[in-house]
DNA sequence: CGTTTGACAATTGTCATACAACTTAGTATC
DNA sequence: GATACTAAGTTGTATGACAATTGTCAAACG
């Protein structure tokens, strides 16, 4: 004979944990909790929500790991005044986790790229672009004297510039956190010099564009700045679309 | 007597917790640990790393919150199989955390969606089309009889089968995310019907320009799509750089 | 009166132990 | 061979203890 067992829901409650994390979240969602105020005490909280220490702790740091609170041993925990850097970088692991991420991570960089550029080519004051071409040059400067890692930093810097003149701090978190994903490809690529060459005249290439201000410049900059790297073979797909916009507007 | 005090380096250690989610990152990094890879038991880790077990659930509760991990009591921690849903759900808190944001977070959504859906643009396949088009009817057709949250569930569901044709499993997280933090101000937009229809007709515009493969088509169906919105103030700065472009290229 | 010093309480950080709940594998039983 | 049971291993939670740090307050000092 055989049993079909009956398919449940999953109504295996929420951890003690998960349920504490949730219960500040509501708290912040109603506005009971502000930015800056203070928590009750770890022994405190466990006795108002009936749970062992332990679990407040845990939740307590899995908010402060993605920036929520912060604590300060022998004062206390608060909520945290401003976001941290700490809120996107679970993005970082998603990238580890992936197998075959390769191509997507490019697109991804190309989109995000292309994004933040135009949002700095509408947003950016004269001193940003000051700050940009500043960045440019000094990765041209170090050309000669600076190892493979430092003029990755410094290709890193060029970008970073351009994020600034956004003024939007979550673009620029996305976009900080996309670049660092490629430090080391950059940086093994940047063995050869001649590479570093062509990333310098893509750089100031990027730099025209975001001058013209005009989006097809801006696009065909940035996809060319990623012809002359290891992904080259990537950027394929996003420059047909880039071609085939392009020919039907005109 | 005035003492101009040293600036010392801040030379506090992190944490053994941060230390210990650091020692399993890098373990990642370096490919030692895999997608899928079971982990010590908590009380071996904690001997290995000659740390208290506490410490080490903690750590283990942070890379679990953030998605890297997946616990499963009474058989052991596995490097997580896919990215979790949770990967990017800190962004949300800090939405929560900051007060001033909204029209920085409009940015970004606009940025993300201009992204995303010149991608699908050129990933599509027909049968991709197919199913956004069903999106845009479902919605038009729940127009008579569902509540302001259906509506609302359905207008999302329309962005995500944009998300799902760009074949892009990073870009389709980044989009649901930030589309999501969107749910609670199109459901109380969606209150007036009046509103909706706005919304579906924004739809088929769009639908049009992923059809027409033109980038500024793509570009002003999305602006529109989003001044009749409660935001509409906030999208002036990206329509200009959109009439910007489009005005130097002709 | 203002400043410094010291003691003390409160709080977080970490460790250790214990037990409950659950999973898995192996064993015994039919 | 299939089933039921047992036992070990693992995570989830609670509790107690102590170290490290911070904030406060009062006493001592100038």
């Amino acid at each position: 004979m055989e049993y079909k067992p009956v398919q449940f829901q999953s109504l295996q409650q929420p951890s003690v944990v998960d349920q504490i994390t949730n219960t500040i979240r509501n708290a912040l969602i109603k506005g009971e909790l502000k930015p800056g105020q203070k928590l009750p005490s770890e022994p405190e909280l466990a006795r108002q929500l009936g749970v062992g220490r332990s679990a407040v702790r845990e939740a307590l740091k899995v908010l402060q790991a993605i920036g929520v609170v912060k604590s300060r041993r022998g004062s206390g925990t608060y909520i945290a005044e401003e976001p941290s850097d700490r809120l996107l970088n679970p993005l970082s692991f998603a990238i580890l986790l992936g197998t075959n991420v390769s191509s997507e991570l490019i697109e991804l960089r190309v989109m995000i790229e292309i994004g933040y550029c135009e949002l700095a080519a509408s947003q950016a004051t004269a001193e940003d672009m000051l700050h940009i071409e500043h960045a440019a040059h000094a990765l041209e400067a170090a050309l000669k004297y600076a190892n493979h890692e430092e003029l990755a930093q410094l290709d890193l810097n060029f970008h970073y510039a351009i994020l600034d003149s956004t003024h939007n701090p979550l673009v620029q978190k996305i976009g900080r956190t996309v670049e660092e994903l490629f430090f080391k490809s950059i940086s093994d690529n940047f063995h050869e010099p001649e590479h570093v060459k062509q990333a310098i005249a893509a750089h100031y290439n990027i730099i025209d564009a975001l001058h013209s201000k005009d989006l097809y410049q801006i696009r065909s900059a940035i996809v060319d700045s990623l012809n002359n790297t290891p992904w080259k073979d990537q950027v394929k797909t996003l420059r047909q679309i880039h071609l085939n916009g392009n020919g039907n507007t005109h």
